[in-house]
DNA sequence: TAATAAAAACGATCACTGATCGGTATTAGT
DNA sequence: ACTAATACCGATCAGTGATCGTTTTTATTA
């Protein structure tokens, strides 16, 4: 639970496909985003590779070609990594919440309020 | 406004220090969490030096030595550094601002909670 | 079972950046 | 002008992401 890893452009590209379509191959993924970088497979292999060394894409050997998946929730991943920042800037995780809530907010559409509103809801009843 | 850095172990220190403190010299800083750590004032010098390239601090010469502060608020930076890390995997900022709240709620107290509820308020009358 | 083709594993290089510090150049007071 | 404090310069070292060539493993099939 320690020690989240900052990930490169390159992971970042590949974690966002694995996301998006559950799982990979080298050659699916070097099909899909590494061909149009000009890039190698060996590349797109030791990038998968790193990803799995990291803990953030498990893999299963399927004939003799492995296949990864995301390990972690994107939006999991995010959290931590944020958790990580409050903690090491010992930041106050409300005022955090709530100047990052001012910055959003001009995106968050009126449904997602609605389900912030409820969650606060449930949080103050538990504190009460 | 582009490429945020992303800061080392140090800098992290340095950076805490200063907002604590709103400023400080080579020599302070260096005597808050250099000495501690046993390395040396150049070492705390250049690390004040790559913040300010960085636009994270700002200085202005005082006497002859240079007044060091921070140029961005914590939670601004840290705002900053979630929205790329959320446009970055393209994520659902709503999603992730739920879904961290989820994570952060148990640690929030009650003025902030209304805080946020009067923010969401807020953002729900702009929107109507 | 031996040959083959596909993929994994290994390891080397390169670039960037943070940490670290020694030595040299500046500069503000006396 | 002299001196001490400080800034500036540049060098080294370590970690890591990107990149790829070469070697090894392995599942299939001839």
């Amino acid at each position: 639970m320690k020690n989240i890893p900052i990930i490169g452009e390159l992971e970042q590209a590949v974690l966002n496909y694995l996301w998006k379509h559950q799982e990979g191959s080298v050659k699916l993924v070097h099909s899909a985003i590494g061909k149009k970088r000009k890039i190698s497979s060996n590349t797109i292999q030791s990038t998968l590779e790193r990803l799995q060394k990291k803990g953030l894409l498990s893999r299963e050997k399927v004939s003799y070609a492995y296949v990864y998946r995301p390990a972690v929730e994107r939006n999991e991943l995010i959290g931590q990594w944020l958790n990580e920042m409050i903690d090491s800037f010992s930041a106050g995780k409300s005022e955090i919440m709530i100047s990052a809530f001012a910055d959003l907010s001009k995106s968050i559409d009126s449904e997602s309020l609605e389900k912030l509103e409820e969650l606060i809801k449930k949080v103050e009843k538990k504190n009460a």
